[in-house]
DNA sequence: CTGAAAGCGCTTACAG
DNA sequence: CTGAAAGCGCTTACAG
């Protein structure tokens, strides 16, 4: 592996040179500059990041994280996600800006952007709504060079270096096959959506929809919106309960799952209808285990956490963009096997 | 976040006493040391592991890896976190000393240790048969101080930092459980396992078993052992499927699932008997998408592969030992609506 | 027992 | 357009 000093002394020039060179600074004779990409070229020079990262060290970046409220157990998770890469980037001198917004509240989203371009702020990671206002601010603020990452949920119509999160549509039809394999392909299906004007919960039910297609008897008897609300979810599923016999599964897609399923418990324990739901936290940890739940489908929210702050530190620092522009966290099955001891 | 200029500054004593404290090098004078070690913790003081990587780049470090066969399809994927580790590690200094073994020859295995402690390595991530002999040949090198990360398969009674790798046992419980999903927990169910001699596919075959006990009417009417060999896993399943009418499901527990599934699809193609798996390659995934295997359980292999290189070298580097000894891979739950595009 | 100096590979002013 | 020097935070001989 050869350095910059070693390509200094090869092609008879200063450390200071062989820089600009490298990092097309400009300002070089261009028949010096020629020699000095030669031997890059010739010796396959690659950039060493640590002493890059050392140095870099003297200037310190800041990165904005916008996200939904913490309150909601998922973002528990993926904020113990930003808080390891906070701890690892902080020796590298990068401090974040984190702030919260409750979910679905565009006017809080856009005072919280301002809030940080005016704090000042070098890279963005944000969990976007998707609506008109918000697209427009974001690509405002693409004049002023910004590098964004979205995560969790995406936008269309911005200058993004990537989107880090959930393949929405996968997971619904993921539980709609698991649903499948435990109602022997028969089934009245009730699911439980968080907010129709969610992008990302639409689509898992369109996906879990278009996978039921294939699947014989099963059909999606009722949806209701919950608004990611557990009393919200109880009430609708005690009304769907009370009023259809029929009902003999339920998807989850969203949040409300402790207020829908205490609904469940409440109203058709007899029943036993089969559950599968999304993500996974305590309750739905207990739920699985005593068998209430059949299967949850996950998407690593530590991941969802960790690696926009990460990718956009390493942006900052060392100039690398993202290896890919749609991230896709995995679908990651979780059934009761998987978590008993 | 203090550095140790500044605690020498602080402490009114040179760089090098500091370093000295720091890195219990010894002959500190006893009221010095007093001092340093009392503003270190005031100031809680973290090297940056970025500049001490730079310094120990002078020293390079040589991390010895025994594997099983590359030959060995899952093994290709293993390989592959192995050679992303490596290319990450280059600039550190670290470089590696990579010899593979046919699997389940303790003669080779024995051979190669040897070969690689004669050529000089500073630490040792192996994947280790279960054999005294082996067990031996590790317990002596303990004597030298060489680091060792066990993975994919662990070994007990040697001293170790960590194992990373399957929990097989829960990887068979899993698999049980997916079969009872889909056949209404009534089978007749044929294990189609590698070695008996293997710890981790005799206690993977134990976790299948553990868990059909709580569903029913499934029972394990044939184990037979094809030693990861596609021939021998064709002969066999072939003889069972035409001595046993009954058969109507299979756990391929281990490798040989091309010739196994192979004769299923010759002898019992109107049977459609429901097919679980372990890991996922090229072969694996069709049979997924086109329907022949239910579900497949994965470990992470690329995870195996990168993580004992990754944290081999942390701690020849950094002196971090291992977060956990016991650092178990996920058991991935593949279906075919995880696949398709 | 302790300090001064050099160096890891890179970047950043500054001077010319 | 180019070079010499200083510095990021740490470690390593070497001298005393």
């Amino acid at each position: 592996m050869i350095t910059i000093r070693e390509i200094a002394e090869l092609a008879g020039v200063s450390r200071g040179t062989v820089d600009r060179v490298i990092n097309n600074r400009g300002g070089v004779n261009q028949a010096v500059e020629q020699r000095i990409s030669g031997i890059i070229r010739q010796y396959k020079y690659k950039p060493n990041k640590l002493a890059r990262a050392l140095v870099n060290r003297k200037k310190s970046a800041t990165i904005g994280i916008l996200s939904a409220t913490v309150e909601n157990v998922f973002f528990k998770e993926v904020y113990r996600g930003i808080r390891q890469a906070a701890s690892e980037l902080a020796e590298l001198g990068v401090s974040l800006n984190y702030k919260e917004v409750a979910k679905f509240s565009v006017r809080d989203q856009l005072r919280c952007i301002d809030d940080m371009l005016a704090e000042g702020i070098d890279a963005l990671a944000i969990n976007p709504i998707n609506d008109d206002r918000i697209r427009k601010r974001l690509l405002e603020t693409a004049g002023v060079d910004l590098p964004i990452i979205t995560f969790n949920s995406d936008i269309k119509g911005i200058r993004r270096l990537a989107y880090i999160g959930c393949d929405y549509q996968r997971t619904g039809r993921i539980a709609a096959a698991l649903l499948a394999f435990v109602t022997r392909r028969k089934a009245e299906i009730a699911v439980v959506t968080g907010s129709f004007s969610s992008l990302g919960h639409s689509m898992r039910v369109d996906g879990f929809r278009k996978e039921l297609e294939a699947h014989g008897k099963m059909r999606v008897a009722e949806v209701v919106e919950c608004f990611d609300d557990d009393i919200t979810a109880y009430a609708k599923v005690r009304e769907i309960l009370e009023r259809n016999d029929a009902i003999n599964a339920f998807f989850f897609s969203a949040a409300g799952k402790e207020g829908g399923i205490r609904a469940i418990r409440e109203c058709a324990a007899k029943r036993r209808p089969k559950i599968v739901t999304v993500d996974i936290e305590a309750f739905t940890r207990d739920c699985l285990l005593d068998g209430t739940v059949i299967a949850t489908v996950c998407q690593q929210p530590y991941v969802q956490g960790y690696e926009p702050v990460r990718q956009l530190a390493d942006y900052l620092l060392l100039g690398e963009e993202p290896a890919q522009e749609m991230q896709y966290t995995q679908a990651e099955i979780i059934i009761r096997q998987s978590l008993e001891a």
